[in-house]
DNA sequence: AAAACTCTGTAACACTGTTACACCCCGATG
DNA sequence: CATCGGGGTGTAACAGTGTTACAGAGTTTT
């Protein structure tokens, strides 16, 4: 705690003359480097030493331990994110929008999902969207705790979207039980529904009916 | 793994002469023991075999490894769960009910969440919704693709929000970015909201607004 | 009696996060 | 000039994790 006080503060002497082997920033990019490479499970104390060249302390001494250092990489992503604007002429079209664009910021940095859920810094996922959701709401008429519902649901609806998105891609179909229900449904009579159960191959499209389905919902009742 | 063929092929020795001082079953419970009382960090095959009074070989030997371990609890939970029945008169009611009981069912068993997702079993949380959800948008009027997309995304709200819902409690307000931005739409003139976002308080009302919403889009356009 | 199988124990390997402690170097102070 | 203090590093260890090679006891089968 004290030490990443204490790193932080001197940001001068970085390139003085009693030069450290390593710096704050140095160690933070391989962390996030390593994080590319092999998600947040690669990312271990002693292969982040090795990769500098250095002792496992030194780590410790510039980002104090592998919580902060996860939480700065997660400050760091989420800094780079930028801010989501709406377009579209219809308060639904420009929520929904909104939705799409924040599903893409995230899915542009899949390593951020992992990061986050590790920390449980789940509530920042949302942060991005949640100035531009309280903006098109209050345009869409809504207000007080009516818009604070409509908010939170399309925010829940996203964010939980997108994680199990990236948590069920590649998995679903090895379920048996899942496996053997749809082969049920098939001979129930509907081969084109469970063909649509089936793939988790168009999860953009199944995206926007959801969020449209639901922020036409809430817009309609003004 | 022939370990656990094996194993699962002796049920009936397990009350032989020769008595084994752990049955699988018995493994398997005090596992399920040690998850519910400090979740599913606080099970290591060490701490399984010490509770148990044995070494740690012969766990491995009854279910094979940790993560076959994990496997066969989320099997058990999901067992025991029993099937969703709709209630209400209009689709969009049952619907909904078959909903609110999906997620009833899983709230009441905390430790499945934190095992499907060490295990990325995600898909099985939607599972046992899913009959019922096909029936009820048949009964809606929904056929092939279109119920397909449907069904999927109310099972994709339910079960996101849910995640995310357990992930959020408690760790919300404790992030600074997000207090931050509280106080300042709370100044934008807008008290009623900021106090409306502040909350987690009804997760119960959200998540019913949220997926009515949705479900009516859904059923509105037959 | 011998071989095969079930089940358990000892001890180790390779990892993980974390820290007590000694040390070096350099700039500031007495 | 000498001394002190602190930034930054290294060695080595502690405690914990999943996993396994191997030996052995006890029972059943051949």
């Amino acid at each position: 705690m004290e030490a990443m006080e204490q790193s932080r503060a001197t940001s001068k002497p970085a390139a003085a003359p009693g030069a450290p082997r390593v710096t704050r920033d140095a160690v933070l990019d391989t962390a996030m480097r390593l994080v590319r490479e092999s998600g947040t499970e690669g990312l271990s104390m002693r292969k982040l030493a090795a990769e500098l060249g250095v002792a496992v302390t030194s780590i410790y001494w510039h980002v104090g331990n592998r919580d902060a250092l996860v939480d700065e990489l997660v400050d760091r992503v989420l800094r780079d994110m930028g801010t989501i604007r709406a377009a579209g002429s219809t308060p639904a079209d420009r929520i929904v929008s909104v939705a799409l664009a924040s599903r893409r910021m995230i899915l542009d940095r899949p390593h951020l999902i992992g990061l986050v859920r590790e920390r449980g810094l789940d509530a920042l996922l949302m942060l991005p969207a949640r100035r531009a959701l309280v903006r098109e709401f209050a345009a869409a008429g809504l207000h007080g705790a009516r818009a604070a519902l409509a908010v939170q649901a399309v925010q829940f609806q996203v964010a939980g979207f997108i994680m199990l998105e990236r948590a069920l891609t590649g998995h679903e179909q090895e379920q048996a039980a899942v496996q053997a229900w749809l082969s049920e449904v098939a001979e129930g009579g509907d081969p084109e529904l469970a063909a649509g159960l089936n793939v988790n191959a168009d999860p953009d499209e199944l995206f926007e009916v959801a969020v449209r389905g639901l922020v036409e919902s809430l817009v309609r009742e003004v």
